[in-house]
DNA sequence: CACAAGATATTTACGATGTAAATTTATTCG
DNA sequence: CGAATAAATTTACATCGTAAATATCTTGTG
């Protein structure tokens, strides 16, 4: 009998084509991103990922999500590496910020709100569930050192939606560079003053 | 001589075309926005609109323009209906949100960030800037009547930001119906809190 | 009225895309 | 070795945007 692809070989020809993606979004826009561009970039036919995907929209999926978990890792570690609920708040919103600035391309795939029913591909569910409470636990943080006062899911949803308007602005070019970081900055100054919870 | 287009016959078919347009994307999403649809749409055979755009593209600025333009209509009727600072930026901010859930559609097409060359289509920058306007003219009412302090440009950016940040989470489903209202109360709250110029 | 001119509209055709179906290639067990 | 069969490739097709070729009107002139 033939042989047969083991896990690893389907993982390994499934992060390379990710990485082919990303390239192809990086360097040549969304529009070079075709079946037959990632299957000459990676030696094979057109044809062959089909065996590894079923289709390009799960192509796009598996991107996708790699990018929520590599934006969530980027989080993680700016929370993990700084003590203290305000400072560990401001080094999570920079580092989102970073992160956006530093890859356009992934953070505009990650939340285009164009793309066809999330529901069908649960990896990036979970890396999406996992990247939104990456980004609102130190609001949690931050009640728990009494620094903010009121509804923790509120207040995170607040932070989130005001971050990610900054970052679109810029990255629609409609703030000069460094902009998201100097609006991010207003915001939280305000905010901190207008939730604290004492004086 | 044969007849000749008269610039009304022109406007008319243009707006015949971008009224189908927008009804197919609503009913039907982005996908079903072909040239050929269109053009059965209207009973004309599918080479007939490129008498009267360049291409699809100039099709989609010419309808982006549009969704802009009633945009800043439904906030610019909302700012002359009330008076008083505070108030006129409650009802203008109500008013982007109403339009953002009444049209996800034309909303989500606005403000696409995968759309190319905007500055080949002075029309819609035209249109953007008249909303971007409308959208942050009710701070500068607000900074004259004293009730906020501080630089007008950056307090309306990051209003702005806010508002669009909850909408878009709203739109991609991620809030409960009526969340990004929630969400931008609280923010108004806040930031009318932090950001008072006195007491 | 006929008719040529020329603007408008349609038809036909092409390259690109995603992918289904048919076919070929390569590997491993009996 | 040789047959079975998984994996890969080749071929083929529908659909898309749109360029080029063609047909169809409308109208000023003889």
């Amino acid at each position: 009998m033939p042989r047969v692809l083991s896990e690893s070989d389907v993982a390994d020809f499934r992060d390379r084509l990710c990485e082919a993606a990303e390239r192809l979004f990086a360097e040549q826009g969304p529009d070079a991103v075709t079946m037959r561009q990632l299957a000459a970039d990676l030696g094979v036919s057109p044809m062959t990922p089909y065996r590894y995907f079923e289709d390009k929209d799960d192509i796009l999926a598996a991107v996708r999500a790699n990018g929520f978990n590599r934006f969530a890792e980027a989080m993680e570690t700016a929370r993990e590496s700084i003590t203290g609920a305000r400072a560990r708040g401001a080094a999570v919103a920079e580092a989102y910020i970073t992160f956006a600035i530093e890859h356009p391309h992934s953070y505009k795939l990650m939340f285009d709100f164009n793309q066809p029913n999330l529901e069908k591909y649960p990896e990036l569910v979970k890396a999406g569930q996992r990247a939104q409470k990456t980004m609102t636990a130190y609001i949690e943080d931050a009640l728990a050192e009494d620094l903010l006062s009121g509804d923790a899911m509120q207040i995170g949803l607040m932070n989130w939606a005001a971050i990610h308007g900054a970052v679109i602005l810029e990255l629609s070019g409609m703030l000069p560079p460094g902009g998201a970081r100097n609006i991010y900055r207003g915001f939280d100054e305000a905010l901190m003053r207008g939730l604290r919870s004492k004086g």
